[in-house]
DNA sequence: AGGGTGACGATCA
DNA sequence: ATGATCGCCACCC
C-alpha cells in the first residue's frame, strides 16, 4: 500500500463534501464553506470546485453577506433557482439570518462541556 | 521551480 | 451603497 493516490485531492472532496450537505431551502457562503471543510482561508477554492465537480448545489453558494457573485446570466440562473426553492432575496442579496445553513460544529475529542 | 488564476473577502475612498 | 484595491492560498500549468 503505500498511502493511495488519492485521486482528487483532500481539500476538493471536503469541499464538495461539504457542499453536498447544503439542504434544499438553505444557502451557504464561500467563507463558511471553506471553513467548515476544513481550510479556513480558502473561498476561493470553493468556486474552483463548483466549477469542477458536477453534480452540486452550486446555486446555494453565496458570496459573503448573501450576495451572488457568478457574473452574467449564470447569475439570474442562481436566483431563479434559489428562489424556486424558497429561499427569498431581500434586494440583492439573500437573508442570511434567515437562509443560512449552520454546519455542524467540528467535534472535539475529548472536549466535555461543562465546567 | 515559478508564476498566473479565481463564482472570495475585508477594507477604504 | 458602490467600486477599487489589496491580501489570501491551493490549484494548475
Amino acid at each position: 500500500m503505500t498511502k493511495k493516490s488519492a485521486g482528487q485531492l483532500p481539500i476538493s472532496l471536503a469541499v464538495a463534501a461539504v457542499i453536498r450537505r447544503i439542504p434544499r431551502g438553505k444557502v451557504s457562503t464561500y467563507g463558511a464553506v471553506a471553513e467548515a471543510a476544513g481550510y479556513p482561508r480558502n473561498a476561493r477554492h470553493v468556486s474552483k470546485v463548483l466549477n469542477q465537480v458536477p453534480g452540486l448545489p452550486w446555486q446555494r453558494v453565496l458570496g459573503s453577506g448573501g450576495r451572488i457573485s457568478l457574473p452574467g446570466e449564470y447569475g439570474f440562473e442562481q436566483r431563479f433557482l434559489l428562489e424556486a426553492e424558497g429561499v427569498r432575496f431581500r434586494g440583492r442579496r439573500v437573508d442570511l439570518a434567515a437562509f443560512e445553513h449552520k454546519f455542524p460544529p467540528p467535534r472535539r475529542p475529548r472536549s466535555s462541556p461543562r465546567r
